[in-house]
DNA sequence: TCCTTAGTTCAAAAGTTATTGAACAATTGG
DNA sequence: CCAATTGTTCAATAACTTTTGAACTAAGGA
């Protein structure tokens, strides 16, 4: 069973940029590009929201065609839709993400780094 | 008699994004960065909205950082706040208006182009 | 001075978004 | 099978945003 995601073409400036408009969800895009490659999954951003209140803003990403989410499991695994919005947006992604790493009013999220138990 | 406008440092990435995140708005900033370093008033935009709320979404973009209005008779003159916005966040307005340039699905502005009568 | 033009303000209504807790579903491990 | 883990859905509420019309202010021109 898989989500529900907009392809390239359907992606929209405006929806996209709204959905980038909240602190929480910015939040989550930038460490998702901080882990760049990396699929995480939900319970990685719990220090920015409950977990119902992750499971709509999650979804608002996925459904602008920000993230991805695949199914694993009991878990969703979550990646950036870069290579997407880079075609569809040029440059658009990275000046965000730009301006949001020295935001310092931004919500920070990490700590606990176990992505990969060696 | 002056508007009041956040200063540069003030310019916060999610209000500016959550701002912009609206195709009207979106719509307004297309077109003055289309007619960029002509400051145009208010009436230019009447084909986006009514006048009433021309002036709520005009407002909101000069609060957040966006446009700069400037009183001038019974005229408040719009310009983008260009070199504030890439100071603060480099490269961000570019991609924005590069991404609203080829989005079909915004309003549109213009045709009466009278900005100089020769 | 009076009229017009340009734009704001206000209050109300309508619509949308965010947040919450409780209940649910699906998978995995013991 | 049972329990734990992961995340969703639902309904309610709270909080914000957008839109509107009527009333207003302030400047400029006749």
């Amino acid at each position: 069973m898989s989500l529900p995601h907009p392809n390239t073409d359907q992606i929209s400036l405006p929806i996209v940029l709204g959905v980038l408009g909240d602190p929480t969800r910015l939040a989550i895009v930038r460490y998702l590009a901080s882990k760049e490659g990396v699929p995480l999954n939900c319970s990685r951003f719990l220090d920015l929201a409950s977990k119902t209140n992750l499971s709509y803003h999650l979804a608002k990403l996925r459904e602008a065609g920000v993230t991805r989410a695949e199914v694993v499991g009991t878990n969703r695994m979550i990646t950036l839709r870069r290579a997407d919005l880079d075609a569809r947006f040029p440059g658009l992604l990275d000046s965000v993400i730009a301006a949001a790493a020295d935001d310092a009013a931004l919500p920070a999220v990490g700590g606990h780094d176990l992505e990969v138990p060696v």
